[in-house]
DNA sequence: ATAGATATAGTAAAATTTTACTATATAATT
DNA sequence: AATTATATAGTAAAATTTTACTATATCTAT
């Protein structure tokens, strides 16, 4: 709950924003790296303001009705930078679906697990291929955060593709 | 907590465990490539049961008080191979501590980015080291699906060591 | 002018996880 | 012989997350 924290206060320090523009935001763009549990953010935002990191503060824009803004309080500026600074230096492995599978493939017949494998790799190479498309896209061109992200991830992908393929000859 | 399933499911296929049993193993094990939520597992282990994918059997063994021995039904094993065939095409990325820091970025002063990140590299290379040297252990000599896991673990360490070197040079 | 999509802000109840304990038996150590 | 560590099996209460809704306003296309 540490990077759900991490990613709350983020986004408001980008800019402050209602509820609903953070449920889109993470839907539309942290759910492409981030652990995304956020289907209810009311209640961890709730928190946060009991905290003393976020206030809300309502705002009347337009002829809409008045919508409630939250913004980080300079505690919740400094918690945010505090929260990135041991994000960074935070070395807990990345569970990778794949590692569990390993763990216990000996309860499937070779054949059947081979079959898999070869499947798995298939899928990966489309989904590296989709990734190198988004990276000439234009939406990628303009977030250059997003962009790191998505080599790091095409990164990660083309090593567990050698991963698999080396797999593969041994089984 | 599918993988929750997966990895009780997956530890009585091994054999018929006690609840201690599986806590230890999840600790001294499944902790290096799984995500462990399992403080209590109890919780967990009667919801299967209710589910009638496993069931508890009295043993007595020894001079030992009787104990409560968790042991997959045939409903459970089937269960097992189909969580662990579809486990294998299971495709949602993992997350990457790392990934929530780039998108968050700029937020931080450039020196200050920099300097983290190359202490961030400086721990990975120990890391890495520490699993190469895992990896001519004895213990994970005996372990074909460990030593592979930790195989995989080296492979895309090396790709994040690669990956913060070339962030590096562009920053 | 109306239907349907989407923006907006939630809440109540159920399910699950976490925290912090309790209790006893055996094994190991001094 | 006493102490400590570890094996064993939990439970109760608190915190959090998930599920499944409610409601209204505005915008878009017909």
């Amino acid at each position: 709950m540490i990077d759900q924290e991490l990613i709350l206060l983020g986004l408001l320090r980008q800019s402050p924003k209602h509820g609903y523009e953070i449920k889109v935001k993470v839907r539309k763009i942290l759910s492409l790296f981030a652990g995304v549990r956020l289907n209810s953010i009311y209640y961890p935002l709730k928190i946060l303001e009991k905290k003393g990191l976020l206030a809300k503060c309502v705002v009347k824009k337009g002829k809409r009705p008045a919508r409630l803004v939250y913004c980080l309080t300079p505690k919740g500026k400094g918690r945010f930078e505090s929260l990135l600074n041991r994000n960074l230096l935070d070395f807990t492995r990345p569970q990778f679906t794949l590692d569990l599978s390993l763990y216990f493939l000996d309860f499937l017949k070779v054949s059947q697990a081979r079959r898999r494998l070869e499947k798995r790799l298939e899928i990966l190479e489309k989904i590296s291929s989709g990734i190198k498309g988004m990276l000439i896209s234009r939406e990628l061109k303009r977030s250059l955060p997003l962009r790191r992200i998505m080599e790091h991830n095409l990164c990660l992908l083309r090593a567990e593709e050698r991963f698999l393929k080396s797999l593969l000859k041994k089984i």
